[in-house]
DNA sequence: GTGGTCTAGACCACT
DNA sequence: GTGGTCTAGACCACA
C-alpha cells in the first residue's frame, strides 16, 4: 500500500494519515472503497494497531473515512473539498518562509524557480 | 521582541527558533548583530533558560547564529556554505509537503502554480 | 557497558557520545541494534536522563544513531551521505590538531609519517 | 602576529597558547625574544587583557616562556623537547579514532592515506 | 557578565 | 514502555 520512514522525524500515526490522505486525494482509493481493517494494516506496516486505530479516527474525524461498526472503514463519497481559508493562509506562510530561507541560503531566484517548478510537477504527476 | 504562543502545539523552544530565524530573514536582525542573552531573553518571554539555549543551539547548528562563550550570540553573516545542502535538503521537503497540502486543501494545480509564482516574486521584490 | 571519568575535564554527555561513538565504529555496536534508553543507561551510569538525552541528540546529529519516538534509539546502517562533507571536515580539523601536537611534543616529521602510516595499515587489517 | 577565530569552539586563550606554541616551535619566535606584552597582544588582537594573561600564565607552566617582572616574558631557551611518552599515546588513540571514523564515513582507505599526506606536508611546510 | 553542563523531577505524545 | 519538552535551580569556565 505505501511505506513508512520509522527514522522520520513526523510520527507514525501521522504518516499513515498523510499517506492514506493522499491516496485518497489522487482516486487510487475511491468512494465506498473498503480500507484494510486495523489489524490487517498493523501488519501489513509492522506497527502496533493502536498507532492504525489513531490514524483511522484521526481520518474519520477530518472527515475522509467513516466507520460502520461490524462492517469496517470506508472511504467517504464527497470529501469535502471546500476550500479551508485559514489553513491555506498558514500552508502559504511556510512556503513564503521556506522560501525565504532557500533564498538566505544562497540559491538564485531562478533556482528556487526551478526547484518549485520540480515540486509541482512531481504533484502533477501523482493526480 | 516576539510573542509566544503557549496554547500552541509546536513547543516553546521550536517557537522561538522560528521567530528567530524570521527577524534574520527579514533582516530585522541583521549580520554580526548580538542577540539577547540566554538569560535575558528567558526573563522577557518568562521561560526558562534552558529552554532558550536550546532554540540558540538549534539555530546555530543550522547556521543562523553562532555563539562565543563569555561574549554572547551573533547573527552569522552567511550560512556555512558545508551545512547547505543537508538545510536545501530540508527545506525543501518542507515546500513538497506544503504544495502537497496545499492540493488536501482543495487547490488546483494551477492555482499552487500562480500562488508559487507569486510567493516567488514578492521575494524577488525584496532584493 | 563503559565508565565514566567524573573527574575527566571532558563533559559527562561528550564521554556518552565518544564511548558509543566508540562502540559503534568497533562494531561491537552493530546496524540496527537497539541502544539501552535514555533511562536504562542513566540509571546504569548513574546520570541524569538529560545528560544521557543530549548525548544520544548529538549522536542522532552526527548521523551514528536515530530515534524513534517510543520505541527507542537504534544504531545507523550508514551515515546519512548529506552530513558527510560537514562530519568529514570536522575530523580533519582534529587529525590536523593532533598532527600539529605530535610535532609539539618533539617527534620528527618522519616518526609521525611512520606512526600515521601504521595507524592506516591497523585500520586497513580490519576490513 | 596571528588570528583568532571567535567563531571556535575552543576558547580563546586556549588558541592564543597553541598559536604562540606554535610560533616557538616553528622558531618564529626564537629564545630569549621578548614577546609582546600582555596589554599590547590584547590591543592588537581585541580581546579582554585577562585572556592574555591566562595564555602567558599556561605558557610559562608549560616551560615555553618565562617572565621577568619589570622587562617582560620572554621565549625560554631550551623548550623540554623530550617526548611525552604518555601524552604521545593519547594523541595516537585520538588520531587512531578520527581515521576510523573517516572510514565509518565512507572515505576509501586511499582517500584518508591522501588527506593524512596532505596534513602531514601542511605541517612541513611551516617548519 | 556570558554560555555550558548538570541534577531532580514533572508532564506529554506516541508505540 | 519509549523519547521529547520543560521548569527551577545549581555550579563551572571564560571574557
Amino acid at each position: 500500500m505505501f511505506q513508512l520512514d520509522l527514522k522520520s522525524r513526523t510520527s507514525i500515526y501521522e504518516q499513515v494519515v498523510d499517506n492514506i490522505k493522499e491516496l485518497i486525494l489522487a482516486d487510487v482509493l475511491s468512494a465506498e472503497e473498503k480500507l484494510p481493517s486495523v489489524r490487517e494494516l498493523s501488519k501489513t506496516l509492522t506497527v502496533n494497531p493502536n498507532t492504525i486505530q489513531k490514524a483511522y479516527r484521526e481520518l474519520e474525524y477530518q472527515g475522509f473515512i467513516y466507520t460502520v461498526a461490524g462492517l469496517g472503514t470506508f472511504v467517504s463519497k464527497a470529501v469535502d473539498k471546500e476550500v479551508d481559508v485559514r489553513r491555506v493562509g498558514e500552508v502559504t506562510e511556510e512556503l513564503r518562509r521556506g522560501i525565504r530561507e532557500l533564498g538566505f541560503l544562497g540559491l538564485t531566484q531562478e533556482q528556487i524557480s526551478m526547484l518549485l517548478k520540480d515540486l509541482l510537477e512531481e504533484r502533477g504527476d501523482l493526480r
